[in-house]
DNA sequence: AATGAATGAGTATTCATTCAT
DNA sequence: CATGAATGAATACTCATTCAT
């Protein structure tokens, strides 16, 4: 009973941690994990350290609450690019295009970054990054095998060398990003990659 | 001015620097820079904490004492690649080939690894991995130089181009190599990657 | 006054208490009163934090709550051991086998052990295992009494000094049992010992 | 070279070392291990928190430090009991009294009593209390086989029954002597049980 | 009667850095 | 040149207790 209908208790810790898990992110977005600390949160957040404990294990328990936000961004990605190729769309042309989109999404996301550098650092914790369940990967391997089933591939490439060598290129274009602190035009930069490894990658057909 | 012959006192704190400089670097790259204490490093350095402070400005300053050892590792290659570009040798199997040799190079030195993702999260104190001046860059320049210079290439595409889409491939790679705790070819990767993108990049002449 | 008859709340509002007792004691016996918090005692008894502060005023009034039960132990054994020596029995004898009754009952249970540490580092909240109207004291003092009766006493030795006497090698007992982890025949230990030193506090009459 | 002659610094740190050793034993003593934080020991010893963890590795470390003296108390002892065996005085009333001597000792230690309960809470950590090693275990073996070896013993008793049934009463008395907030004569008290027991553990010849 | 969100002071421990010797 | 004793602020995490609902 009252499964719909909440109590007002009930809504406003609901709130409180969305607060904390709000703030704390954007703190490790600006500081890094490292430079933030629990009171920092805890600050910004409006609340006790005590009751952040309430809510989250520890730190980075925190952090893993990425995750969830993460793969949102590309819910909406996943269902225009598996209708577009069901539709008969080139896979080629989508994946192009679909590099753009990712860059899009991460250069406008410093906090995936900030957790893709912390997952770095810290590889036990966070796997995140190489879950292949992500939506991420699941539109990446839907492209790769529309490219393999209509394309003749190079010798040596395969589905899975596609989606493998995008992702390292994605991931490449990325870092440099950051690196860089921005000032190019990413996504032009990265389709204009993709473009020319998928040119070299295929076999033209007359 | 004696720059030769030095005191026996001179030569010994000499030692000592490269001594704490090395057992610094060691450590970081076991286990992170966040994760070695200055106790720590003067012990594997047998000397006092005190006396670090007597070499160094401080913890930091340690990360930059990588710079010096890294480029060195690259000094070898430039003569190589440089002579062989000079007699003639075809410069697109050349930068394939550099690929090999660069990740074969990265991937044997944790260290480099370290410092580069230290650089990610304190992008203030080591810009180091971007030195234009660097044998790495050097070789680049050269290789895109002679790929441009024998070849067309494509619309949207130059040497400076090449250059920087092979950094970004290179260390792509280079991610997804500590990603995954190594456990694939980078060599073959890289050559087969930097093979199909260079192949889409060039107008194929008859 | 409805003392025999309650309302289904109030049945209720003794069940919650005796559960949140039981729980406690339980986590206290396992894990020691200082690494048990509120929150394990509320989980295990299965109602809220802030209800146990309804029925308790705090935690060390949980302690407080194992005095009951303790006594319940040794009350099965007192209707035994006065009935022995009304019927004539001897009364040493008696005294021997009450030893090994008391470390049976003692070394099984691990939660009057943990009470008896506590009071010892806490002696403001727990005098209870002191009690000189336990059920303990008053066998041994009916035991003592019966030897006095039926004995000479060497010097120096009177009902009282029996009775404190066999606490204090029980005690020590029980503590190196503890010490010890166990691991040896706790009864046979305590009769063998009780029964040399009553050799010793008693003159034998041909 | 230099062993003996220290200098200033060398010694102002051994100094510092016993200060906040010393400091720590009292507040142990007066408040019990728990209820003393570190700041507390730092304050009292007259310096930082940060440096009591250049000398001790950490609280648990500074109840360690007790062992070392403890033992020394009875170092005066050993000599002097042992002497005396040799000598050929008889082992049943040196034990006796050798029982009073630790009872003076121990019930004039609070301390000592503090680490017995420390380290019944925390058996993994402070097994000080039962080192067979200790000059008060060298003693009573020493004592044991006096007895054993001029007395027929009653059956079921050895040298090690009655060095172990010795600490159980020494333990037993001093646990009631705490517990009772003092205010017996322990040394009488001790000397007259222990006396009892070895009576009725020896068979008297004719 | 019962909840559990919120508090906030308290804990042990770490560590880059300084400086008297 | 070299030492290592000393600092003190910072950190993540705990928990008995309160109180609005």
């Amino acid at each position: 009973m009252k499964s719909k209908q909440m109590t007002g208790r009930q809504r406003q810790a609901l709130e409180t941690k969305s607060r904390i898990r709000q703030a704390a992110l954007e703190l490790f977005d600006r500081n890094g994990f490292d430079n933030v600390s629990m009171e920092d949160i805890a600050e910004a957040s409006g609340c006790s350290v005590g009751n952040i404990y309430h809510y989250f294990q520890g730190k980075s328990d925190l952090v893993g609450a990425v995750t969830d936000n993460v793969d949102a961004s590309y819910r909406g990605l996943e269902e225009r690019y598996l209708a577009r190729l069901e539709a008969g769309e080139d896979a080629v042309s989508l994946m192009t295009e679909f590099m753009g989109d990712a860059l899009m999404t991460d250069c406008g996301e410093e906090l995936l970054f900030r957790c893709f550098i912390h997952s770095l650092e810290y590889p036990e914790q966070g796997t995140l990054v190489l879950d292949p369940e992500s939506k991420y990967m699941r539109i990446l391997k839907a492209l790769s095998e529309g490219i393999a089933g209509s394309h003749t591939l190079r010798e040596g490439f395969d589905e899975d060398t596609l989606s493998w060598d995008f992702m390292v290129i994605n991931r490449g274009i990325l870092l440099q990003w950051r690196i860089e602190g921005g000032g190019f035009d990413a996504e032009a930069k990265g389709k204009a990659m993709i473009g020319a490894y998928l040119k070299g990658a295929i076999i033209d057909e007359q």
